[in-house]
DNA sequence: GTTAATTTGCAACTCCGTTGCATTTATTAT
DNA sequence: ATAATAAATGCAACGGAGTTGCAAATTAAC
């Protein structure tokens, strides 16, 4: 299992400290995005500017992504193993307005959109709102 | 003219008062979306709780809607005349990131996105980033 | 005019994100 | 192995955005 962390760390060039093993794994665990707040709490013995600059870490690595949901604070989610974070791999965010967790679509494309005359597209995001699956009652 | 924004306000039941009449005047002019501490360096006489609350009274009464462009504070545009922000309204949003302002494309709605099985779509919002038609060399 | 309701101004506060700097840990050179 | 160098961590402090309580001022109702 620690197998598999560090696998992912180093196949993006990240050195794995214990720290860093610690954060992925949490992240590997849950299948929806975590912010860094939400992070404090669940490694309460750990300090917010590691986590911080780990997450910031992973996401200049390619080992995630952010997300504004925009409810709160900036959410993070794994990217998919061969993700190279360009336009045409981005997906859709959904974010549920009743338990407040965000999830990554990957099976759904970011829209093609056609912008008017003047305007130069360098990409889309699109997060969706409304009741998760778990939240329907 | 301020004729015409008086009716604006009355239109959507917002008593005009002076504070009021001034940032919907300001953002009449506008053609971008504006944030709170925009209008606080625009309008710097006014105070900031007041800026606020402004906005938070036109945004609950649909003469504004707000923009999470993911990119610095929350922005604010004019809602068309008739609009009552329900999700067959919404319109994306273009952010350039160069000039950092941020645009409705009102000719533009929302794309159409089908959620896997369990999801309950209540509203979508797509912002797109690239450059702006101004800051196109 | 007096009273009641609304709006404004000021101050304070929380939360998220970010940075400087000293300490610790890991890497490299000798 | 030891010393020198580089990288990561911990702690503390800070700044911006958003938000609230409360008193003063303004406006509306009686
Ligand atoms: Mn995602
Ligand atoms: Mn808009
Ligand atoms: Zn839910
Ligand atoms: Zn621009």
């Amino acid at each position: 299992m620690n197998e598999q962390i560090d696998e992912k760390l180093n196949s993006r060039e990240i050195k794995p400290t214990a720290m860093r093993e610690l954060v992925l794994k949490l992240m590997m665990e849950k299948l929806s995005a975590i912010s860094l707040p939400e992070l404090e709490e669940q490694l309460s013995y750990a300090d917010k500017a590691t986590l911080y600059r780990t997450l910031k870490t992973f996401e200049k690595n390619k080992l995630i992504h952010s997300i504004n949901d925009g409810n709160g604070p900036l959410k993070y989610a794994l990217c998919m193993d061969d993700c190279e974070c360009e336009p045409e791999e981005l997906h859709i965010h959904f974010s549920c307005t009743v338990c407040n967790k965000t999830y990554c679509l990957n099976e759904i494309p970011v829209p093609k959109i056609s912008l008017p005359k003047g305007f130069n597209l360098t990409s889309v995001e699109t997060v969706v709102k409304g009741v998760c699956a778990n939240c329907i009652s």
